[in-house]
Order: structure tokens, then C-alpha cells, then sequence
RNA sequence: GGGCGCUUAGCUCAGUUGGCUAGAGCACCAGCUCGACACGCUGGGGGUCACAGGUUCGAAUCCUGUAGCGCCCA
């Protein structure tokens, strides 16, 4: 007996000794020798890089443990697996809240603090949440390729954004120009559409009207936004209202500053079923007035300032911020008597996902990456990136989601690129004016420049020019004369994220790790990042290498708290899988995520706050999201706390909870199970040392339970890696659960527990016991890598280096911790499961009959079980009884009788055909069987007949209903003969076991 | 407004091409310290599969509509 293995799965020291362990033999690092080696078999991830942003929360954890499960489980098939794990830097994100601190903290803009000091800044808090972000995937158990950690700021990153934007610029793919972006007037830069959301805010809508020059009319209108009237080019009607004809053509005057502008017809514009009929043009701060603008030729006349207060353009209010200036023009419109009427409204609002200030609709120089169709025969970028869809050479999981991925591009949107940003990668771009000689002598002979004439609208003698250069210029390349700047602004992130396969590779140089993992296998992502990520990533890759960047999408489910709301930190209902890994370990935290990981449905996770105090569960509430609530007494305490959320800092009066989830439970549970599965075998070995434990392919021999249990083992294993190539992680879980706790702890181990007495069998079912339990390991080792290693190191220490394994089977190690050639001696034990083999066994191992017929007696014991418990009959008193069957169950039995008598705490057994109901017995019915448990003295014939009526009942309700269908209708004459047959066959067996109640039920009545 | 998805036991979810009496875990009830495990063992109760139609011999499953929820795009 041994003692020092511990009566319950100690997680803590797990992880300790596990992760030492790992880095000690790197196990997800491909070394020189690897990376060298031909002919090997390839998979490789890039983790798609968590911003720096913040830490983790529960949706990385869900991520992460996924792209490990595939990891895992595909290095252990032999692959040479390399998961790269990385940051992004988040541009905007990081950007705002590491400036938004320095406000609070220093009451400093970015702009009193200088371009220089910020990105330091900026810099210092990468280091540190980059440090706390791999940490967290180290402490859940990622095998990631640690040596190949890449940020998407790094040199090697920036290399090939600079090669990149190079090549898009030289073919014509990148543009200047101006456009109306969404402008954040809190951060002052453009924000993608996608950085927007777009809420109900109470707003107004004020009717006004100009007069008509040289006119007594009016001409109508109304808005929601009074103040874009100082930028008003145009009053726009439909060209069919009859109402307006005669004024199309003729000029209104804005009265505010006495310009005079057109009247204009546009069907797209104006709706006459709406309001008046007529809508002012405002080309320079609304969408679908510049849309009008640039098909009238209208001059777009921009108003405001980048911070949102009025510039010279909107005198008289210059200087005003835009909404102080919307009321005094409404003011103004009063005074002037051109004020019709206001009424409020509710009204969408576009916000910045960043800043959560409103976002002007503004015109200004940006960049643009061209998405659309080309004319001078190169592939439109957006084209490419479908094109990969639907050809199949990207296919995305679950297929649905390839019609988001398509619809979108479809739209062929031009991608702005440029952020009015300081984080980030500077646009490689210089400006300078010179004339065109000066430009072509100084660059004629430079292949990593290129360079384009501006477009401009006030003509100089010397042309103004943009450059693009592979390498930073110094300024001074065309001579004193002429000084180039580099563009102040920096590349939208996803710039740099889309080119994620290849920086992080090494491309644009051909390197080693190029060559052999790209394109990488897989892309393991959630669903929201698809039009944002996948569609820039697979135009990037294509463009540049003319390759795929992955063959696969997976597209995982998304977190919700237990209302169904996504989480998030901002929202408070999130949940730190450090806090999970304390609570309940890793393999807990990593079980439940791949178990909901399901196909279509999002997971709710009601998450609680765990009381500081008595560390109770007090399940998270609405009002305590959003930092709303401040104190929470404790349900059983009743003691006071303060709500887990992303408080900014601590409270000086109540200890604030941290967040958690009974759900992990069961993840918990389960590897404990595990852990006392293996204590049970390593402890029953007691003195004996097997050298080498080997079971023969050819199983025949062996008795029933063992041909049960590795047929269950077998069929455990191809189901298993069946679902894993489909990407079917929550089946995963449920074949793996059900195997382990079921089969093999409830049945096999239970039944085992009695072989283990017999000195004749122990041997045999010690061999058994150790292969499952061996099987076990390697495959539940991708989903819960701690308990697995525990347990292997536990085998290695009990056996040392032999280990069992199926004889026939040669050279199956073949991913040796030396990197080195496959062995052809497969009793050598390895020194981590994470490099041992993944099960394969034989087909004819799966025995189907075998397994029906074992739950014959699986069904036997259960319903022993069930009358004694219906009786409450002490479990130490032995049961007579007797069954009734088929002459090939009587065989079954027999040769299960030790088993009978042990689980089902037997005394007295018969079993045979015409074997006779015992007196004052229980009574249990089944198709195979009549089972009956003599109770004398304890016999409650009021009890067993209720017992019997109610299994009388079910059978005949059951009966009825199959009546029903049979005789129903067409039934006969149009179901499959196979079909009728089961459902005849099923009758024939209920009207049998009716009977037999019938005929019990009368004797109980007599007796 | 358009698209995608969801609604199954008190809770979280399975249910792959329609076919035995719809399953699991947790929670609940009853009984168990029987030498792996109380993070456990044994048994039990609990569902008109959101609603209304339709197709079919047969619908949780397929079709249409309604309601509610979520996400994406306008």
C-alpha cells in the first residue's frame, strides 16, 4: 500500500511540477534539428495576438485552450506541431487607456506629454501586460513554441508591414486621398466603422427653412444636426416632386451666413414621403450627403476642428464646441424668424467604441488600401480573398460562417488604413516638393523606392510628391534643398495583424520556418473577428506569397455570462482564468471550455462573486455589472464585499471579491476521478513490479469483461479522433467523460476489484488495468494535460522505462524528445506524455455484440440495485435471487456470475430457462430477462404491488402508443420493412412482459 | 430594414442523414464512512422539445408563419 500518493488531485503541485517539466524537454519548441529535418508531417498555428490592451479573460481562455487541444493532440500523432503564441498592439486601444491613465494619474494630454514620451510610455505598459498575457497561457497549460514569442511592433514584424505597404503602393493598391472617415474628436483620429456602435440617443428634429434668392418662397426642410447648416452646400429634392419643380435650378440662401447655394434635384437623396419633401447637403459631414456631393461636383465644405468645435468655415460660431454651437445656430434660425418647429427623437447615434464619445462623420486626408475590382488586369484584393473561399482552398468551420466571410468582401469596401494615432507603425511615407529632375536623379536606380505624384489643386512649379521607401529615409536624399517629413500618421492595426502568418515566420525572408510551416494548418478564431481579421489576413497572404495563409478556419462559440450578455471587463462579468485555474486548476478551466465548445450555440456561464470572506459563490446580478453596485453583503456571511469587476482601484473599506463558476466543477471532478482511478491501479500493484505489461492484438482468449472494455476503449479512441478532426470539441469531452467515469471507473475497476483477489487472474487484469489507464492518459492528455502528466510521471516512477503497449504494433514513438529519427522499439517509455503517441488501435477490437451483450448484464445489476434500494435493504445483506432468460444469456451469466454476485451484493444465484419465480419476491421485467430477488420477511406486497402497477403502466402506455403507430394509417404498407419489423418486435416483447406482470401482480394479490 | 443563429428538465447544454419509451452534468429527494475517489457511491423524481400550421406511415429533427433572445451588416 502506498502512501504518499495523495487521496485527492492536488492541482497546484501538478502545475508546478508539470510546467518545470515542459520547459525542461521544451515540448512545443521545434528545434534547429526539427526544423531541418525533410519529409516530416507539419501542422502549425499562429495564435491570433491577444492586444495588449489588458489581460486575458475567459473568451482567450476558451480561444487558447482549443488551439493547445490541437496542438496537443496532433504532436502526439507525430506531427512536428508548432503553436507561435504573440501580442498585438492594439493601436487605438492601447493608445487610449494608456493615455486616459496618464490623464487621471498626471492630468496630462498626450499632447503636453510629446509623440516621444507617450510611445514610452505606451511601450512600458506592453512589457508589462504582455508579460502578465503569456503568463496566463503558460499557467493554463499552452504549448506554445515560446522561443518564437512575436509582437506585432517587433523588428521582424515591422519588416514585413514595411515590405508589405511597399509592394501596395507599387502596384497601385494604396491611395491618398480625401475622404469622409469617422472621426473620434475625444482622440482625434479616424476609427474604422467597425470601432463604432451605434446606439438610440435621445436627439432632436428641428424643421427651419432658407428663403429662395431673388424669390418671396421658402423652401423647407428639417434635421437632427442644426450646426452642419454653416456647412450646407446644396438643398437637395426628388427630380419627380411635383412640389419643387420650379425651383430646381434656382439658388437658397443660409441665412446664418448669406451664402447662397443650389437647389438641387437627386433622387437617391431626397425621399418626397419624408417630411417636407427637401433635405439640406451637408457633403463634408454625412455619408449619404457626400455620396450626393461627389455626384453634383457640390464643394464640401468642412466646419470643424479635429478636437469638434467649430473652425473658421462656421463663423460667426467659431471656436464653439458642436454642441454649444447647435444650439446658438437654432438660436440665430429663432432670431431670424426661420425657426418652423422641434420636436425630440430618438435618434441613431454612432459612438466610439474607444472613447464612447460621439463620432462626427468628417472629411480628411487619409489613406486607403483599394479593395475593389481592377482595370489594369491585376486581381481586385477583395476578389482574391473570395476567390480562396470558394475554391475550398480556405475552408471555414462550422461552413456557415463562409457567407459572412463572403458577403462582406462582396461589398468590395476600401480599407482605410490610416490613424491619426502615435502607437503604431508609421506610415512609410515621405513628402516632399522638388521638381521632377531632382526626384529622378536622386531615386532612378533604387528598387526599394517608389514614389507618385500628389494630386493637387493649387498648382506650384515644383510638384509635390509622396515616397515610399523600404527603409526609413534620412531626410537629406535629394540634397539640401529639398527636405522630405514622414507622414505623421500610423497604420491601422489590422495592417499589421492581417500580415500575423507571414511576420511571424520570418517572411519577407524565406526562412526555415517559412518554408515549413506556411501555410499553417489552422485558424482558431470567434466569429466577430472574421470580416475584421480572417478576409485581411487572406488577401495578405495571397497577395504576397500567393498562398493561403491557413487551410483551415475554426470558428469557436462566443462567452456569455449567465444572462446571456457577452463578457467583457468594461461590463464587469468576466472572469480571469487565473482566478479558475486558483479555484478549480486547469484542466478544470480547459474541460469546460472545450465541453462548450459546441456547433452552434453561444455558453452562458453564470459567473459569481466568491465572498473574500468565506469564499462563498454570490452569483453575479445586473446591478452589479458596470461597477454599479459597491457593496454586496454575502449570502451565508452576510458579511459585506465589494463585486468583482475592473474596479480601477482598491477599495479602502471592503475587500473586493474576485469572480468565479461552480460550472468548473465538474472539470474538477473529473480529474480527480481520474487521479483516484490511478492511485486505485498503482496501489492494488502493491509488490509486484511488472517489467512490461503487453497485450496482444489478437485479443482472443480473453474473457468477456476484458473484450467488453477494450472494445469500449477502442471505439473510445476512433470516435474520439473522429471529432477532433471535425473540430467537434464539445463531443470530445462527452466521449472522453462517459468512457472514463462510466466504463471504466463504474464497471471495469468495480468489477476488477474482485479479480484483483484471485492470485489466478490478478496478473491478467493488473495488464488490463494498466494498459486502459495508459490509453487513458495519452488521450485525455490534450484536454487535460496536468492530471494526464501527473499520472504518466506517476507510471514512469511506479515501472520506470518499460512500458506497455500492444505488441504488434512497431515504431509508433516516432516524436522522440531528441528531435531525433522514429525508434523502432516502442517499449521505451517517454519522459512526458505530451510527446507519446496518440492511442490507435485495432478495428477488430470493436466488437459491437460483445458490448450488447455485456449490458445485459449491466442492466441486471441495475436493477438489483434498484430493489434493494426501492426496499432499503442494507448493502450487506446478500440477496437470493433468481433469472429467468434465453438459453445464450444463461451463458452470458454464468460466465459473469463473480461479477453478479459483486455488484449486485448476490447470495444465492439461479439462472437458467425455466428457472421458477421465487416466493414473496421482487419483480423486475425486462425484454432479455425476468429477474426475481426473494424478499422474505421483507417483502411489502403493498409496496411491490405499487412497484409492479408502475412498471405495468409504463410498459402498457408504451404499447398503446406502438399499437397506435402500427395500426395507424399507411404504417404497413409504406415504412421500411425494417422498420415494421423493429416495431413488431418491440409488441411482441411488450406483450410479454405485460403478461408477466399481469400474471406477478396476481400472485401478490393471492399471497 | 437585410443576413446568420438560438428557444429541449429548476440551471448549463447534447440530441450528425426524420425511426425503440428524448439524454448528460449540476441542483433536488432517499439511502450509503462496503480499503481509489464525499471533488465519492447507489437509486429516484423532474420535459405536451417556444407557439401555430404544414409535409410525412412517422417530426425535437424537414418546410412556412408568429413570438422572444443574441450577433453581424445597413
Amino acid at each position: 500500500m502506498e502512501s504518499e500518493l495523495a487521496k485527492a488531485y492536488n492541482p497546484e503541485q501538478a502545475h508546478r511540477e508539470c510546467l518545470a517539466l515542459w520547459d525542461k524537454y521544451e515540448i512545443g519548441h521545434i528545434n534547429e534539428e526539427q526544423l531541418k529535418k525533410e519529409g516530416t508531417k507539419n501542422y502549425s498555428i499562429v495564435i491570433p495576438p491577444p492586444n495588449v490592451t489588458g489581460a486575458l479573460h475567459i473568451g482567450h481562455a476558451l480561444n487558447n485552450t482549443l488551439q493547445d487541444v490541437l496542438i496537443r493532440w496532433r504532436r502526439m500523432q507525430g506531427y512536428h506541431a508548432m503553436w507561435l503564441p504573440g501580442t498585438d498592439h492594439a493601436g487605438i486601444a492601447t493608445q487610449a487607456v494608456v493615455e486616459k491613465r496618464i490623464i487621471q494619474t498626471e492630468k496630462k494630454s498626450r499632447h503636453e506629454l510629446g509623440r516621444e514620451n507617450l510611445v514610452g510610455r505606451i511601450w512600458q505598459w506592453k512589457d508589462q501586460y504582455e508579460k502578465r498575457i503569456l503568463n496566463q497561457l503558460r499557467q493554463m497549460g499552452c504549448s506554445c513554441d515560446w522561443q518564437r514569442t512575436r509582437f506585432t511592433l517587433d523588428p521582424i514584424c515591422a519588416r514585413a508591414v514595411r515590405e508589405t505597404f511597399f509592394s501596395l503602393f507599387q502596384k497601385g493598391y494604396i491611395q491618398r486621398g480625401n475622404r469622409l472617415v469617422n472621426w473620434d474628436t475625444h482622440l482625434q483620429t479616424s476609427v474604422a466603422d467597425d470601432e463604432t456602435i451605434v446606439e438610440e440617443t435621445k436627439g432632436g428634429f428641428w424643421t427651419f427653412h432658407y428663403p429662395i434668392e431673388d424669390s418671396e418662397e421658402l423652401i423647407r426642410f428639417s434635421t437632427t444636426r442644426p450646426e452642419t447648416m454653416l456647412g450646407d452646400t446644396a438643398i437637395c429634392v426628388h427630380p419627380d416632386d411635383q412640389r419643387y419643380q420650379h425651383l430646381i435650378g434656382k439658388k437658397a440662401i443660409i441665412p446664418l451666413n448669406g451664402r447662397a447655394i443650389p437647389i438641387i434635384a437627386d433622387g437617391k437623396l431626397a425621399d418626397p414621403s419624408l417630411g417636407t419633401g427637401a433635405v439640406k447637403v451637408t457633403p463634408a459631414h454625412d455619408p449619404n450627403d457626400y455620396a450626393c456631393g461627389l455626384r453634383h461636383q457640390l464643394p464640401m465644405i468642412n466646419i470643424l476642428n479635429p478636437n469638434g468645435t467649430i473652425n473658421e468655415n462656421g463663423a460667426p460660431f467659431t471656436g464653439l464646441d458642436r454642441y454649444t454651437a447647435r444650439e446658438k445656430v437654432i438660436q440665430a434660425m429663432k432670431d431670424l424668424n426661420c425657426f418652423e418647429g422641434h420636436e425630440d427623437r430618438l435618434i441613431p447615434l454612432a459612438y466610439s467604441d474607444r472613447s464612447k464619445t460621439p463620432i462626427e462623420p468628417y472629411l480628411s486626408e487619409q489613406w486607403f488600401v483599394q479593395m475593389g475590382d481592377r482595370n489594369d488586369g491585376r486581381i481586385g484584393l477583395a476578389q482574391l480573398a473570395m476567390d480562396a473561399v470558394v475554391s475550398g482552398k480556405i475552408k471555414i468551420y462550422p461552413e456557415r460562417y463562409a457567407k459572412s466571410y463572403l458577403e462582406w468582401l462582396g461589398e468590395k469596401r476600401d480599407w482605410c488604413i490610416s490613424r491619426q494615432l502615435w502607437w503604431g507603425h508609421r506610415i512609410p511615407i515621405w513628402y516632399t516638393q522638388a521638381p521632377r529632375e531632382v526626384m529622378i536623379k536622386a531615386f532612378a536606380n533604387r528598387s526599394d523606392i517608389a514614389y507618385r505624384e500628389v494630386e493637387s489643386s493649387t498648382p506650384s512649379n515644383e510638384p509635390s510628391w509622396m515616397i515610399s521607401a523600404l527603409h526609413d529615409l534620412a531626410g537629406n536624399e535629394l540634397g539640401p534643398d529639398y527636405r522630405l517629413h514622414q507622414d505623421e500618421d500610423v497604420l491601422d492595426t489590422w495592417f499589421s495583424s492581417a500580415l500575423w502568418p507571414l511576420s511571424t515566420l520570418g517572411w519577407p525572408e524565406r526562412t526555415a520556418e517559412f518554408e515549413k510551416f506556411y501555410p499553417t494548418s489552422v485558424l482558431v478564431t470567434s466569429r466577430d473577428i472574421i470580416t475584421l481579421w480572417v478576409v485581411r489576413m487572406a488577401i495578405m497572404g495571397l497577395l504576397n506569397t500567393g498562398q493561403v495563409p491557413f487551410h483551415q478556419v475554426y470558428v469557436h462559440p462566443k462567452m456569455l455570462d449567465g444572462l446571456g450578455v457577452t463578457m467583457s471587463k468594461t461590463r464587469g462579468n468576466g472572469v480571469d482564468p487565473l482566478d479558475i485555474i486558483r479555484m478549480y486548476g486547469a484542466d478544470a478551466l480547459r474541460y469546460q471550455m472545450v465541453s462548450l465548445a459546441g456547433e452552434t450555440q453561444d455558453s452562458r456561464l453564470p459567473v459569481s462573486n466568491i465572498c473574500p470572506h468565506c469564499g462563498a459563490l454570490n452569483s453575479v446580478k445586473r446591478e452589479h455589472m458596470n461597477m454599479q453596485t459597491r457593496k454586496v453583503s454575502c449570502l451565508q456571511c452576510k458579511k459585506n464585499f465589494r463585486p468583482g469587476g475592473p474596479w480601477p482601484s482598491e477599495d479602502e473599506e471592503l475587500p473586493t471579491a474576485i469572480q468565479a463558476s461552480e460550472r468548473f466543477e465538474i472539470g474538477r471532478n473529473f480529474a480527480n476521478k481520474l487521479w483516484n482511478a490511478g492511485r486505485f491501479i498503482l496501489m492494488n500493484l502493491g509488490e509486484s513490479q511488472p517489467v512490461s505489461f503487453e497485450i496482444r492484438e489478437d485479443l482472443s482468449g480473453l474473457p468477456i469483461e476484458d473484450l467488453w472494455i477494450l472494445s469500449r476503449l477502442a471505439s473510445t479512441v476512433k470516435e474520439l479522433t473522429k471529432q477532433l478532426e471535425a473540430f467537434r470539441f464539445s463531443e470530445t469531452t462527452r466521449i472522453i467523460y462517459e468512457f472514463v467515469w462510466s466504463d471504466f471507473c463504474d464497471w471495469y475497476i468495480e468489477m476488477s476489484k474482485g479479480r484483483l483477489k484471485d492470485e489466478a487472474s490478478k496478473a491478467k487484469v493488473e495488464t488490463i488495468l494498466l494498459f486502459l489507464l495508459d490509453q487513458i492518459v495519452r488521450f485525455i492528455h490534450p484536454i487535460m494535460p496536468f492530471v494526464s502528466e501527473s499520472m504518466w510521471q506517476l507510471m514512469n516512477e511506479r515501472f520506470g522505462k518499460p512500458r506497455c503497449f500492444v505488441s504488434e504494433q512497431k515504431g509508433i514513438e516516432n516524436n522522440r524528445l531528441d528531435g531525433s529519427s522514429v525508434t523502432e522499439n516502442p517499449s521505451v517509455a517517454l519522459a512526458s506524455v505530451a510527446l507519446a503517441s496518440w492511442p490507435e488501435l485495432s478495428e477488430s477490437w470493436i466488437n459491437p455484440e460483445i458490448e450488447s451483450r455485456f449490458a445485459q448484464m449491466q442492466l441486471l445489476i441495475r436493477s438489483l440495485r434498484e430493489v434493494r434500494n426501492r426496499y432499503q435493504i442494507d448493502t450487506r445483506i446478500p440477496l437470493q435471487v433468481s433469472i429467468r432468460c434465453h438459453a445464450d444469456l444463461v451463458n452470458d451469466f454464468n460466465l459473469l456470475t463473480p461479477f453478479i454476485h459483486l455488484l449486485g451484493r448476490v447470495g444465492d444465484l439461479q439462472i437458467g430457462e425455466n428457472v421458477v419465480k421465487l416466493p414473496q419476491s421482487a419483480t423486475v421485467i425486462t425484454s432479455e430477462f425476468e429477474l426475481y430477488c426473494s424478499l422474505v420477511g421483507l417483502i411489502d406486497p403493498i409496496k411491490e404491488t405499487e412497484r409492479l402497477k408502475k412498471q405495468l403502466l409504463e410498459k402498457e402506455n408504451s404499447r398503446s402508443k406502438l399499437r397506435e403507430k402500427l395500426e395507424k394509417g399507411d404504417f404497413r404498407s409504406r415504412a421500411p420493412q425494417e422498420i415494421i419489423q423493429q416495431h413488431e418486435a418491440q409488441l411482441n416483447d411488450l406483450e410479454a412482459q405485460i403478461l408477466s406482470l399481469q400474471a406477478n401482480l396476481k400472485d401478490l394479490e393471492i399471497n
